[in-house]
DNA sequence: TTATTTCCCATGGTATCCCATAATATCCCA
DNA sequence: TGGGATATTATGGGATACCATGGGAAATAA
């Protein structure tokens, strides 16, 4: 199902360039699709994708009242985005409007979110990550219903 | 319909590798799926999983308000889970920030919990044992109703 | 030009592969 | 049923490949 998991931390170097974590990468590759970054709707950090999941929010557009709110809102997101080319080793270089966006400094840290990712400054990460799992302890889990409908072996999802 | 079952106490060599439970990996082969082990949210422990329960989180995921505390908590698990790499003994690299987070050190025990299992500090684990067995006697058994929905199969009285 | 950006190569650190070994469990045949 | 042979498993170490990172030089743009 490849997805995009797990967090990685590196330098942004005097030049500007940022390596893509290696795992990710092999995503992107293995479908042959570019990378899109754009800056968060709801958070200060950027999101990273590849082509469908911007095809997924064409197309949400499409069905939406064109003068609404909302679509303004998406309108906004899509026209931050930039197709990102990487280098022969793996790396991008970021405009200064999206460093200035996700306030970054010297490194940058990446958070597989499954179908994306986020890059964020890695101390203002961490802190939203404990106080997440402070409120996991307390509010307790979100609710799923984790151990399907009591069937068998259904979804195998694609394997792979 | 094979499951993570019964505890293994395994060392972490110099170089951090830890032999996964022969049984556990034989429950992977058969199915041919990758492992995940990402951060438990309310235990200082790791969990493992197949690749069923992570795509559910990131179904959910898109099924939520985007904006919800609960979709944060869900993409801090998603972004603390590593599809692991097993070596050609079965083995497994644990991260720094994973030893770190479960308090490891030369040694982890694996407690399968039938569709995942989680990876604690031995110690640690046995006296949470320990405690689950007197709250049993003391408040009593969770309400668990074995034998599902009373079809052909009479209670059995509990078992074991 | 001057300032970027892209390409290419170098390097250190780390993960992965491959082989070895000891202990245990399993099998096989008497 | 016993006891030796064989396979499986956990563990360790050396060698190799991969990856993040840095810098110089060529290419491109302003």
């Amino acid at each position: 199902m490849d997805l995009f998991l797990s967090t990685f931390e590196h330098r942004i170097d005097k030049k500007g360039r940022l390596s893509v974590p290696a795992p990710f990468r092999a995503v992107l590759e293995r479908r042959e699709d570019p990378l899109y970054i754009y800056k968060s709707l709801t958070e200060p950090c950027l999101e990273g994708c590849g082509p469908e999941r911007i095809g997924q929010i064409v197309d949400a557009i499409d069905t939406m009242d064109s003068l609404s709110e909302e679509v303004a809102t998406l309108q906004t997101m899509l026209s931050s985005a930039q197709e990102m080319k990487l280098d022969s080793e793996g790396r991008i270089m970021l405009s200064a409007d999206f460093i200035a966006f996700a306030a970054l400094d010297e490194s940058a840290l990446y958070a597989g979110i499954g179908r994306s990712f986020q890059i964020w400054l890695p101390d203002r990460y961490r802190n939203r990550e404990t106080d997440a799992r402070n409120r996991a302890k307390t509010a307790g889990l979100p609710s799923l219903r984790l151990g399907r409908s009591a069937s068998q072996d259904p979804p195998h999802s694609g394997g792979r």
